[in-house]
DNA sequence: AATGAATGAGAATTCATTCAT
DNA sequence: GATGAATGAATTCTCATTCAT
């Protein structure tokens, strides 16, 4: 179970795919421009409309300079998605951190998560897209959170805190589904007049969410060990 | 909120965008077999892959005919998905006719949509490549599902069957949310030695699901009518 | 022997590559304009300067219009090759008729070869240079002008007029070297002031030549039927 | 007649083009370790696939460096054709070393000619390459060559071995052509299961060939020392 | 002397859309 | 109504050459 996520986690030597020889440090430098560069031009206009040219131009390289570090745009595009999946795994875990119950955890887990959407709107446009670009990738990233995700559930269900009957890799597929779209209908479509989406998400909205999570996990009365 | 829905419904008179002129019976003919090919070379290649030569000679039409039928290639695909949304709501409420109770409605909604998205599994892809190819379309099929939801929610709320301190509106899109993720990661990633999707989820799966479900909606012991 | 040369002959109903149909009449005339614009992009810059847009714009057509004739600029080339081995051979051909001696028709042949070549400076570089852009091209080029020649000896020997231990095929690939060299260094290579090639060989030279060619054929003196 | 061709010979001092001063000892390898790469890639690739990285990896050399020792690609490809120019004609000369009559002269020249050939099959590509790359090189080359020929073909008629009516600078391009066409169709088109070229020339053709080439150059009978 | 990261002009190719027939 | 030849903007990718180190 840990095997497909190792690809989007060790941190390889970096390559250059034209010469194959290591990366020096003005060569990381470079490549890591053009990530950035990506993550912006992806975010807004999507995979097909951004183009190497327009990647190049806003990272301040030359055109050429971008077959030095990846072939092809679908490869800087993947490169991306790994990059982001650590970012925002990353975010996640630094926000429950120091959770002292599941229900503060899952809270910090989720606004982690938005926090990072609201921060990054490449996640969320780059990922949702990645289905049509690279299903594959797409698949190492949502594993790799929902794993966590599912981890999480099983030591709250030994722990008495998740009712005992749930499936814990069903529900975690359930609640990363739920996220997305929350995400998406109330923090991506959400903008104000000038057309620039919120900070973070509405907290009205947020507790409904976490009232519903609540709800779904929550041990149910008189269950507790005796389960089916 | 239901004039957006009114989009996806109403049968407009057909023209002609080339003439401005109502389609003659033969004219209407022809624009449904484009649609009908629009289907199946979307499904098949996704979006950009598809080229309207591909689909006029898959719906043996002249190249130059497509445009008396259609503006540009993105008027066909946003007509595809408008036809797809009414057909997967019809399937789903299909499905929860005459069921008694509010699990068994819930469950019959997302064993249909479960239903169609496995008969049409390609068609399912059309949906989601909306979000990148006609982001307002999109909004306008996701929101018109989601108010079959929450009409439905509030009305078992009503009726003492929803935790009444939910809200509706959160609940429904967290309930979309999980019906897409659970049916692609397991229907649409689940083949056989083929290559080829299963008929249908796997029971296990749709019952683990829906304990998750009956959770997160059920009202909690000794609460029923005291909240708000 | 006739096989590999029937491929230069046979003239194929002419498809579009693009589309798999038939040319329309219309279609033969764009596909023709492209060839000769070719013929004269490429005997002047040659095959890798040349470029498909510098073929369309002296041909006086859209740059993608190329596609739909052509495959590629090799396609169009390795075409043309095929057009002009069949143009020299009916120049050569027409030439040699009505010569009513060995040694006439010989003249008339390389006259008609020569003239070919000054009229057409493309065959001799095109010709050449298809030797590093399509060999297979190329062999089929030499082979069908060997064949026509070794035929021709092969007749005369029957007659009595060329050395009848000569071997023909040898002969024949000798006597094409040969005027392929002599064509390059007396005609191509010579330019007036203004560096253009002159209308025909040097008549000196000619003559030069065919002395060479008939000391090379002619049988020697009471060899007759006698040979080794 | 001799200015061109020492142009060929002549052994200038080299000179770096990037500082113009003369090369070191150390400047000297490394140019011919450069020379070599050149002679390997250009020959099974081509010129134009051939790349100055190629080369370079091939010679174990910094990218950077090439520029020290050529000016550019044309350049390293000039000097390599009047390197193998060289070779070719020392092996050609050795081979006719010690001949006692023309006739024997005649087939060790060109044994010498094939047999280099042979040897050397992908060097004989770049010297007929050179004529798309650098045309006037390729003069070079060609008459230098040409000039031994009717060198020797002039000492053979004062000699009385050669038919003195025949034009010796005419009569030497039309055995060059010969050669390199005979040499092209029964040595470099010949290849064995496994697509090797022969290691010489088939004798019985070489045979036919110089029975071709005699009765060419031989004087006829009764006109020994009456032409002109 | 040697290096290799950076550059950008230039090439091939695709395809949505137009329009004359 | 129907057709398909023609179009050219736009895109990806290569590689000879430069230059700061």
């Amino acid at each position: 179970m840990s095997a497909p996520g190792d690809l989007l986690d060790e941190q390889q030597e970096l390559v250059s795919p034209a010469t194959g020889r290591p990366l020096t440090k003005r060569g990381e430098a470079t490549r890591r421009r053009l990530l950035e560069a990506a993550e912006a031009v992806f975010a807004e206009q999507g995979y097909h409309e951004a183009s190497i040219v327009k990647i190049t131009e806003r990272a301040g390289i030359g055109l050429g300079t971008f077959y030095l570090y990846f072939d092809s745009k679908q490869t800087i595009f993947e490169a991306l998605v790994i990059d982001l999946n650590r970012r925002v795994r990353h975010s996640m875990s630094e926000a429950m951190e120091g959770a002292s119950s599941r229900l503060e955890a899952e809270r910090a887990g989720f606004a982690g998560f938005f926090r990072f959407t609201a921060e990054h709107p490449a996640l969320y446009r780059v990922v949702r897209e990645a289905e049509f670009v690279s299903p594959e990738t797409l698949r190492l990233h949502y594993t790799r959170i929902v794993e966590g995700y599912e981890a999480g559930l099983r030591a709250a269900q030994r722990a008495g805190d998740v009712d005992p009957q749930l499936d814990p890799a069903v529900a975690a597929w359930a609640l990363m589904g739920m996220g997305e779209l929350i995400g998406m209908r109330f923090l991506l479509w959400e903008r104000d007049a000038e057309g620039r989406p919120p900070a973070e998400i509405d907290p009205v909205v947020f507790d409904a969410m976490a009232r519903f999570i609540d709800n779904a996990l929550a041990p149910r009365r008189g269950q507790d060990g005796d389960a089916k």
